[in-house]
DNA sequence: GTAGAACTTAGAGCGCGCTCGAAGTCAAGG
DNA sequence: CCTTGACTTCGAGCGCGCTCTAAGTTCTAC
């Protein structure tokens, strides 16, 4: 059968805590995740992709705000009002990614560059006799 | 001469906001800045470019606490111990910033699947006589 | 001389996203 | 029966990074 999973199992499948898996349920992330007869929450698979999914999201910056948006418009079901409002929260966040990206890129090459002279730094500083110290940046 | 920046100019130079450019230099992440007679702040170029770099390791998740590290070891001077520390700082974060680009790459590439099949099922919906709902993720 | 704008300080306050604590329930093992 | 331990709920607390407030100074314009 499917498999299911206890808070413990789901904690080691996604990364999050137990009290980070209580708390997205109680404000609405995740719907309420189905019990056991002793209370005990049990996760299944489209469950845990639900959160996967969410996890992206929130490393990726996404607000808990937003994502409550989109959680929303997901149990509103599938007609055309939810689907197109989904898309644009998508392209939204993937416009706004796509301008993180640049800039990480950016970043890393300013990092490659002050590495390169820091190297270059240390080196000189490791035989002082034989190079002077640069200058500069 | 070298042009000399209020604290409103260092505001749009920078993007920072005037609190929070005195909150860096509060806690020690920028160098006490020059006065004028009445105590004003005015920022030289060099300053300038500190605080981009800053704001550049910020935008990319570098942590206050580490920032401040950093400067410290910027203060203590070009010796090897301040060089060598700075490079493997900037070592690290480099490799930080290579994990959370593959994972932006990962993430938008998931986006990109889904605006496609949202774009499909909203079509879908907008023709419901042509094309019947489909199933699926 | 007075109003207003732009700055100064020190310290309090805030929003986000968890994170934790207290107290209770339940099932299994000894 | 009693402990142990994993779970439950609810609400309070916390760390980060600002952000704002209040009160004071100084300069400029009228």
């Amino acid at each position: 059968m499917t498999q299911l999973l206890s808070i413990q199992e789901a904690v080691r499948a996604t990364g999050l805590s137990a009290h980070t898996l209580r708390y997205y349920e109680r404000i609405g992330l995740i719907d309420p995740i189905t019990r056991q007869a002793n209370r005990h929450r049990f996760y299944r698979p489209e469950d845990l992709q639900w959160i996967a999914f969410l996890t992206r999201l929130r490393a990726t910056g996404m607000s808990i705000e937003h994502m409550l948006r989109y959680a929303a418009l997901r149990r509103q079901g599938d007609d055309l009002s939810s689907v197109s409002a989904r898309k644009r929260m998508l392209d939204q966040h993937t416009a706004t990614l796509e301008g993180k990206l640049v800039a990480l890129q950016e970043t890393l090459a300013v990092l490659h560059a002050k590495v390169a002279f820091y190297t270059k730094r240390e080196e000189a500083l490791k035989s002082p006799t034989h190079h002077l110290p640069k200058r500069g940046a």
